[in-house]
DNA sequence: CTTTACAAGTACGATATCTAACGATATGGT
DNA sequence: ACCATATCGTTAGATATCGTACTTGTAAAG
């Protein structure tokens, strides 16, 4: 009478998305959103500027969810959007220095909570786990593809 | 330079959850959504009724959030919500006929999918791993209620 | 050159989710 | 009995997310 492996698997993994991410939404400086913190993060990473569509594909989300996102982000002054000189349909996204700021305050303020994860379950177990996780999202991703 | 572990599994969780959700959203029947069908799974799985705010804690969410996914259901004729008769203030939640009807399908839809899923990753490394995802579930879960 | 097809970004409507606040009802201590 | 406190469900406002459709610009085909 128990749902099958795969579905309890996808409703944990569903309850853990939800629980932390407004665990870690609560301690965000500068009323930052977790995908807001995402952005800004993916920036500080692999540097350099990138378009819309490139961090919506690097980020896994729609075109659309990322024009909301960036829209909230520019407000705050966080990056920067400028017109795209070889290509008028596009544009250039880059991070600003006070996104650069926002990002350290976050790092910071999520560290205990992470530190706190990693002690209580094992950063050993933890490594141990992401390899399945990977290949699910890489099986769901070409799933999503594939139609 | 890269994220601590915590973070990336928790990121990978995100990614997961997210298509995860779409993936079986686009095959689920009567413009069910998956919160939706959580809700008549446990019904059908745990039998009986319940009131709103059991269903929110069994599942994971807000007071608030239930309320929106019972108004939908009964829309729908999926649920009925009558008073309590022995708490003004309270409701009783409970399944139709309708509503075993369309989880009934709803599991056909998603079987295929899911079945995919244990194939392409392995039934036993999917049960090897959910013991740190619950573990991982009860610790925010904890993190919760200890604010 | 046109015309057609494709790509980038946005607007809109729907659902889910949270927090905060509210009214109604119960419950417990005095 | 009364009043303070707690609980139940709802509503309001914010953000995220999706799918669809539209505008604009580029590229390819004729």
């Amino acid at each position: 009478m128990s749902d099958p492996i795969a579905f309890r698997v996808m409703n944990e993994i569903g309850i853990i998305d939800q629980l932390g991410t407004t665990l870690f939404e609560r301690s965000l400086p500068h009323a930052l959103t977790l995908p807001q913190f995402v952005v800004l993060n993916h920036f500080v990473r692999l540097g350099g500027d990138r378009t819309p569509v490139e961090l919506a594909d690097a980020i896994q989300v729609t075109k659309a969810t990322m024009t909301s996102t960036l829209q909230r982000l520019e407000a705050k002054g966080f990056i920067s959007v400028t017109p795209d000189p070889k290509d008028g349909r596009s544009k250039r996204v880059a991070i600003t220095a006070q996104g650069r700021a926002a990002r350290t305050d976050s790092l910071k303020a999520m560290a205990r909570d992470l530190a706190d994860m990693e002690t209580s379950l094992g950063a050993a177990k933890l490594e141990a786990a992401l390899p399945l996780l990977s290949k699910l999202r890489v099986f769901l991703d070409q799933r999503r593809s594939a139609r």
